[in-house]
DNA sequence: TTACTTATTTACCTCTCATTTACATTTATG
DNA sequence: CATAAATGTAAATGAGAGGTAAATAAGTAA
């Protein structure tokens, strides 16, 4: 099954594509509110995105670069305006695709399925379905650890939080002291190892062999799901 | 350099597109006959193909799906159709997108941008996708043999990934050094050889045989796809 | 103020890995 | 074949990177 987030304020429209892309087996969670769309991105893991453009007091770029900040997920964009340079621009600032309403339906599923053919890795049932045992919620600002709510330290959650956003990619002690608001960017970099070794603590792994946090040699570290 | 393989007979739009595409680094050879395409791909690497579905005497999806059977080369349909179901039956036999003309060559060189964005560096033996035997992702920094990750050291790394940058071509033991990060410039030559032993190790090959690092007499070493 | 929490530094230990060394093996050439 | 030169590699070395306990400093609440 394909998860895919829509942003779109037009409910009708919204409506007709969830109900004829269910058919193809792609599961479409609609929200008009973008600042909703990213919240819910934070919790759920979706295959891809459909993102309009012309959104209520926002612009559509605006949220596909916000987007892209945090994520690689496929985007794919969905508009009125047919202008050369708005698909020129939300194509280089992230967008995988950039379809002009209206479109055809099936036009859309092609193009999701396209796109996601490029992905494997994403939509493999086990990336779907393997349980997180490490959850991030930012809303409450809290990480649940096999469903219990970890006790971390403002630095602790801020580095942990930080690591899991950018799930994968490694990221170095410079970058985690300047964007934590709970670390002084006068701190040296050793302050980053010691409350890592806190978090492993907290979480039970060693770094020999880390389930979550693993160290980059050199550089920093990175956190596997 | 993008090189792109394009397969139209309308050699006025080729012209204008070639003319266009060549300020933003894209290098387009064009040919009016795709067997003569097909044949070229045996001899060049190319890094996307844009097909034309109006060719004389045979339809362009069915070259389409011919190249899908030798390679998964990115391919972008160019055509004047707009059916509904050619989009739909291109996008699913292979294509990769499909742009209605007229388009603006600006849209076509975004696309182009955008799709191989998505793509890793893939280095096989036969150019394409025969057996993604190594394959490079520098946005990752990490080289991924038979599809799992290699466990390399940052010297390893630097040096594996320099060599498959310049694929065929010999390079120098003093270049290696200058050039890669993780190895002192006052190293002496023969710590080369050593970390290439030791990448050949991961890589399971032998020196007498070797499937990729191949060590050329008094100069250095190259890398074979 | 005092008590408590927590970010940061310090110091020391361990371990990784680039580099060197030393010797074996291969290759080129007369 | 003999010799020299280059490559291959196991083993030793050492610098420095990461791990962490304990001390310290800085903040926070009572």
């Amino acid at each position: 099954m394909i998860k895919v987030l829509m942003i779109e304020d037009d409910a009708e429209l919204a409506e007709i594509l969830t109900e004829y892309l269910e058919q193809f087996d792609i599961k479409i969670k609609n929200v008009e509110d973008p600042y909703l769309g990213l919240a819910l991105m934070e919790n759920e893991k979706f295959d891809l995105i459909i993102l309009d453009l012309t959104l209520p007091g926002i612009d559509g770029l605006d949220v596909c670069k916000e987007i892209r900040k945090e994520s690689s997920i496929p985007i794919i964009i969905s508009s009125a305006r047919h202008d050369i340079m708005d698909k020129v621009t939300a194509l280089e600032n992230g967008a995988d695709d950039y379809l002009p309403k209206p479109y055809n339906p099936r036009e859309l599923e092609a193009r999701i399925k396209t796109i996601l053919r490029r992905q494997p890795t994403i939509i493999t049932p086990e990336t779907q379905n393997r349980e997180k045992d490490l959850v991030l919620d930012e809303n409450k600002q809290e990480i649940r650890h096999h469903g219990e709510v970890l006790e971390l330290t403002a630095a602790e959650y801020g580095i942990l939080s930080y690591l899991m956003k950018k799930e994968g990619g490694v990221v170095s002690r410079e970058e985690l002291i300047y964007n934590i608001e709970a670390i002084s960017e006068e701190s040296s970099n050793k302050s980053i190892d010691v409350i890592v070794g806190r978090i492993r603590q907290k979480l039970g792994e060693s770094p020999k062999e880390p389930k979550h946090i693993k160290s980059v040699r050199g550089i920093g570290y990175k956190f596997i799901a």
